[in-house]
DNA sequence: GTCAATGCAAACATTTTGCAACTCT
DNA sequence: AGAGTTGCAAAATGTTTGCATTGAC
């Protein structure tokens, strides 16, 4: 999982943001400060809703539209990536001072296992140097079942 | 893409479906063959709707819901795979008689390209070895851009 | 004849949008 | 002051479901 993140990382992020925000004449508003603090503090990966519910709790009010709005900037800015779990909602999940990693998904009981992305950048930049392609990003996942599921299943 | 594939290769593909259908106790129907052909019939990646409406230009009347029920159906027993391009619609191809592969996704004008997957394949199984995970499959996409949108946007 | 499949429309879940009121800068 | 932002509720999207009718085996 994403670990938690120092309160200094945490600072970083916003600066970001807030540059990203004032380059196209954006607003830093305390909304989008709430969210991307909700955000940063969470160490799990989540939904909007799920974000949305979190907030509600804490008593930082705001409306469902904004963060849906708020997450499409924080992913353009790139603190904030979409994993694609399932095929219903958007995963999220900061990426902000974490280091580069990929999932693997148990297809029994949905446990999500991270793993060091480093081999996979490399192999990605061979695979699109081959098509002239200029890789940016990548998006991998690995399919299968995990330790705990395979001995149950075998057994 | 996936190429267009022989009508022997379709012709297997549908004792699959049949033999498959039948282990379950379900039927093989009108209806669930139509869909089948037409999926074999397309060379591209395709969305349900865009599969229904042509399945209707040919005059394969089938409702909206066979459609999806029907491809979940072809998705289990490993005909038709999903792809998630975008987050809005599951997209599906047909990987029967294919080589296995995956896809570059262009930022900019969306074209897709595809490699072969072997590469990734191995990696995988390295990856998934050092977690005890037991890998079944993966879901790779390389974003970025491609040679054409490089050119004009560094133009 | 039985049990499953179909088609339709309604339901559903998630996400987006229009708009009047509001708030950063 | 003014352009961008908010929240709400309505709309849109993509997919699923309930149910009466139809069809495969």
């Amino acid at each position: 999982m994403a670990r938690p993140v120092s309160e200094e990382i945490i600072r970083t992020a916003e600066n970001v943001f807030r540059e990203f925000l004032r380059d196209r004449g954006l607003k830093y508003t305390g909304e989008r400060e709430k969210i991307l603090s909700a955000v940063m503090h969470t160490d799990e990966h989540f939904e909007a809703e799920e974000l949305l519910r979190l907030m509600w709790q804490e008593s930082n009010r705001v409306g469902k539209a904004t963060v849906y709005r708020t997450l499409k900037l924080l992913v353009e800015c790139g603190i904030v990536k979409e994993v694609h779990f399932s095929n219903k909602q958007v995963h999220y999940e900061h990426t902000y001072g974490q280091d580069p990693h990929d999932h693997m998904v148990c297809r029994r009981c949905g446990r999500i296992i991270e793993f060091d992305a480093g081999e996979v950048v490399k192999l990605r930049t061979v695979i699109a140097a081959h098509a002239r392609f200029h890789a940016l990003s990548h998006r991998f996942q690995i399919l299968g079942l995990c330790e705990v599921c395979r001995k149950a299943s075998s057994g």
